[in-house]
DNA sequence: GATCTGACTTGGAGTGAAAGAC
DNA sequence: GTCTTTCACTCCAAGTCAGATC
């Protein structure tokens, strides 16, 4: 925690000083300094408060609100039925947001279009909805036209323009972007309120197309410090309360409307508070490590038990342990997309294979978790798991439940028993933060610094395919990939064009055996080093992107790996900490930044 | 013990600015 | 200086999990 420990450097050195002048002997040894040293720890105590409190002092400015809704010039038409038709304003805003759209794929999916047509009529005076009644018969596409040329203008925009929106962003950050918690002025994570719009869900989400309500003043929680000064709603409106819990962290919350949850405005990845809870998260998963032996040793065990229930517990967490499962929360069904975690896994979802190629006992997993991201495995597993999964499939249909005498809560109840503080998710994070350990050992060579880069990358890829952290391969992607292999033919001709030169140079030095030759020689063979170097770095750019095409590494590099093995592992071989985590993560990561030395060990 | 609610973390997509290539 | 590519950053949805309530 560096505010506290410059607090205990500064007392130090405070009372070094003056007992340098005050008595010649260790400040150690002083009550003075015993007093002052004492003062400073009762702090460090205070805060970190121990009653549950998150904060003694909080003082902010508010959400800052969408900006309200522009009508459309009247050039910019609507039309229904092939006839213009000029909307009421408040039936127009929600037009827009659909004309906004029009491009994706959204508006093109049933759900999202019945979702859509419903709520929009629910905004329509009631001449509109007389005469509105078929989505198919509107047109939206002069709408359309208008917002692409507005987003064209604005890249057109001069430079001068750009630094004035620039500079009027900056100056909202700095009125609203920042708190003051327990001393410290923290960045808040996200002070805008989220503006209305057409809701868009992943993957086959029912709620899709559905209208997104403007969020106003009166619909806030405002929640600081009794003593603070507390922020203003926007004139002649009213904050729906102002509350003073210091028991949660965040600084204003509204409902949304689609699912009814609460939303929050809460503090940056980079402030203490978050820093200390990220910190905590890394020890439990460290705990885990010391008994994870233990609690293997365990359920192995429980896959013999005569309760089923057990049995059920100890495969799920098997699952959870080996292919990093999330626990999997039951859903409200007709709510969201369904998808599904370990505990809520259904018999559809597995496929037993008592010999499958040249393995036996192999389960294939196929099933959406969350954000609609396929889940896609076989593996082979113990022969007790294999029996114990075909005795849970025994008289089900696809449709229900695997592990029928599980949930997550239940899970963590058990888990609870076996270590405080564990649960489903500490699994992966331990799980990730190892093997990012494992991997570095065995994959850093002695390489250059981009090849160690790379093997950075490689560990960090390995941890990313095990908590199944996919993306959309990009667009681009194959162009860029082809540039990139134009641009490596490019360099390799340039190379044998080079080690030619380099030959004749050679050549015409044996032969003149003068100085100037030799010099010549020394050039060439320094060109072939640097295109060689050149070389080198464009395929090490290949190899990873094309290894990365379809996984995202950045899920795990922020919220899996303890970031101490990272910075150890930075120290230990010298690369500059910049190479692996910019500026945002390093303000994220500050603590384990200062903490960790070159030896830490997860 | 089932269900609900609230607080908080985790997640991929999209956007726009900065960096790099030409 | 201009065009292209990359990457930082925002956005907001979708999870986890604990505690309250019934």
């Amino acid at each position: 925690h560096k505010p506290c420990f410059c607090l205990i450097v500064c007392s130090f050195i405070y009372v070094c000083t003056f007992q340098s002048i005050t008595a010649p002997i260790s400040p150690f040894f002083s009550l003075t300094g015993w007093v002052v040293l004492l003062f400073v720890m009762i702090r460090w105590e205070e805060e970190r408060y121990t009653d549950g409190s998150k904060w003694r002092f909080l003082e902010h400015k508010g959400p800052v609100f969408a900006p309200p809704y522009e009508p459309l010039p009247d050039k910019v038409k609507f039309y229904y039925d092939g006839k213009p038709m000029k909307l009421s304003a408040s039936a127009e805003e929600v037009a827009t947001f659909f004309a906004k759209m029009l491009d994706h794929e959204y508006t093109t999916k049933d759900i999202f279009r019945k979702n859509f047509f419903k709520d929009w009529r629910k905004e329509m005076t009631s001449e509109e909805k007389s005469v509105i009644t078929d989505l198919n018969k509107c047109d939206f596409s002069e709408m359309s036209e208008y917002f692409k040329a507005q987003s064209e203008a604005r890249k057109q925009m001069s430079k001068e323009e750009k630094q004035k929106i620039k500079e009027e962003n900056e100056r909202l950050l700095q009125e609203y972007g920042f708190c003051i918690m327990d001393n410290h002025k923290e960045r808040i994570g996200n002070f805008r309120i989220e503006p209305p719009g057409l809701f868009r869900g992943r993957g086959d989400h029912p709620k899709m197309g559905m209208l997104k309500r403007r969020i106003r003043p009166e619909d806030i929680i405002i929640n600081c410090s009794k003593d603070s000064k507390h922020p203003k709603p926007p004139p002649g409106t009213k904050w729906k309360e102002v509350r003073h819990d210091n028991k949660v962290t965040w600084l204003a919350s509204w409902t949304e409307n689609i699912q009814g949850s609460i939303k929050y405005i809460m503090l940056n990845p980079s402030s203490r508070i978050k820093g200390e809870k990220d910190w905590q998260k890394y020890e439990t998963a460290r705990r885990l490590k010391k008994c994870v032996d233990r609690i293997r040793a365990q359920y192995r065990e429980d896959w013999k038990s005569k309760e089923m229930r057990i049995r059920q517990r100890a495969v799920a967490l098997y699952f959870i342990d080996k292919l990093a499962l999330r626990a999997g929360n039951e859903k409200e069904e007709g709510e969201t997309a369904d998808t599904v975690g370990c505990c809520s896994l259904r018999v559809e979802h597995i496929k037993l294979y008592p010999k499958l190629d040249d393995q036996e006992y192999v389960v294939e997993f196929d099933f959406l978790g969350k954000d609609s991201i396929r889940y896609y495995n076989k593996i082979p597993v113990e022969k007790r798991v294999f029996k114990n999964l075909q005795l849970f499939l025994e008289n089900k249909q696809p449709e229900d439940d695997l592990f029928d005498r599980l949930n997550t809560s239940i899970l963590n109840k058990h888990l609870q028993e076996l270590m405080d503080g564990l649960t489903a998710k500490v699994f992966r994070t331990y799980n990730a933060s190892i093997t990012l350990q494992q991997q570095l050992k065995e994959l850093t060579s002695d390489d250059s610094i981009p090849a160690k880069i790379l093997s950075y990358n490689r560990a960090n890829r390995a941890v990313a395919i095990l908590c199944n952290h996919q993306r959309a391969p990009p667009k681009t992607f194959e162009k860029s990939m082809q540039n990139l292999q134009n641009k490596i033919d490019e360099k390799q001709t340039q190379l044998s064009a080079a080690r030619k030169q380099l030959k004749a140079a050679k050549a015409d030095h044996k032969a003149s055996h003068d100085d100037k030759s030799k010099k010549a020689v020394e050039v060439k063979r320094k060109a072939v080093q640097r295109i060689e170097e050149q070389l080198m770095k464009l395929q090490v750019q290949a190899t990873d992107r094309e290894e990365n095409k379809q996984i995202a590494l950045g899920t795990s590099k922020l919220n899996y790996l303890d970031p101490r093995i990272s910075v150890a592992w930075c120290k230990k071989f010298g690369i500059p900490i910049e190479k692996i985590y910019n500026k945002t993560q390093r303000e994220k990561f500050a603590w384990a930044i200062d903490m960790a030395d070159k030896d830490y060990e997860f």
